[in-house]
DNA sequence: TGCATACAGTAACATTTATCACATTAGCTC
DNA sequence: GAGCTAATGTGATAAATGTTACTGTATGCA
């Protein structure tokens, strides 16, 4: 199924001992793009690690929102999930699959425990917590203090950063969702920044020219 | 100074020898209303446990913004402080102190010791991350979500269950300082609010009816 | 080829929020 | 109580964003 130079190469500040645990109690599992792995409500039992693929991070809005928070990456976990599941609580927040995913998933109790023995773990996870914790701050400093005009620049710039390309595959429509914002005032803005010379449009996707 | 049974009635959930171990390490502290603790970009090696009086966490923005984040009251202890206290990294935060505030300083390297020797302690590190985590998210839903005058009065009430008080005294300009928008724009909604019987003004403070 | 559909552009208008300018008032000091 | 000051009230206007209602246009599919 997998083995451990597999996991190493993913996750390489993993001790040997630690990715042993994993191998032999993390149970592995596949979703397909636009599968919901969590939502709002949802009672967590397990902490997922990423091996393969994308997912999307965000908060529902009433009228479909999909506010966008960050995205997951191979070799990340899910900070939300670590927290809730310390006391199997309830998911704040909505999980989608951007790319077809592999992961693993750990049951809470191994969780906890794997704090207390593997060095490697905890600060894992601490730096899990920390990094996703700055990254929220952002988004709030974003919506607190920017107009759209500059949320949308900081957007496309966390999507190519993301995607490690320029050439970013988005339709309007998908960036207005989740900045939860109308179709329109995209367009907008979108063609002013083309106008300064800022991105290149075509159908369906767009270059970043900065 | 303070004595065990001080520290046991402000955290009832630590073990005796966990504040045993605090007695002996932490430093104490005090500031006067008005301090600020942290700052962005600011260097932490200490965690900071709350004894007394309240402390208000927050980001700023250029035009002297001050958005509230949440705040921290006795028995708490900083979320921000714990995360970037691993490593020594910066703060993204800011944090001032509202009501005169008694604190603990507890130097990062127990701080991860504890983690793995005292249960309570990791407990409540990992209490004090979701709950803030949960915390940043509702504030996240208003400004992505909602419009002024419910963020408005979801502020309010946030200040009464802080306070513990339907009398809040605050003037119309922090309001809207902490919502980052306009005095006026605050005062027109209150109004609106005082209409519908929601609350009633007074100067420098009002009462919350509902 | 022609049709259906999703995507994109754009104008006109409504609404919300920000900004400016100034009036009013409560509470304080002397 | 006169006068000062900070807090509050309010109208007029500007700017940003949201909404409605269309048009055009690429793409895939029958």
């Amino acid at each position: 199924m997998h083995d451990l130079g597999d996991l190493k190469k993913v996750f390489p500040s993993f001790s040997d001992d630690l990715i042993n645990e994993i191998e032999t109690n993390a149970v592995r599992h596949s979703y397909k793009a636009g599968d919901i792995i969590m939502r709002t409500g949802q009672y967590i039992n397990n902490t997922l690690l990423i091996l393969k693929g994308q997912i999307k991070i965000y908060r529902e809005g009433e009228n479909g929102g999909e506010f966008l928070m960050y995205y997951l990456q191979p070799g990340q976990a899910c900070a939300v999930s670590m927290i809730c599941a310390t006391k199997s609580q309830t998911s704040q927040i909505m999980a989608k699959v951007v790319e077809d995913v592999d992961l693993l998933m750990i049951p809470l109790t191994l969780m906890e425990k794997w704090m207390m023995e593997y060095r490697s773990w905890y600060e894992f996870v601490i730096f899990t917590y920390r990094t996703r914790f700055e990254e929220v701050l952002e988004v709030i400093d974003n919506i607190a203090f920017r107009a759209m005009d500059e949320r949308l620049e900081f957007y496309l710039k966390r999507h190519a950063d993301a995607s490690g390309s320029k050439d970013l595959k988005l339709s309007h429509q998908e960036i207005a969702t989740e900045l939860n914002t109308s179709r329109e005032v995209i367009s907008r803005l979108l063609k002013k920044m083309e106008q300064r010379g800022m991105v290149k449009l075509h159908r369906n996707h767009m270059q970043l020219l900065t």
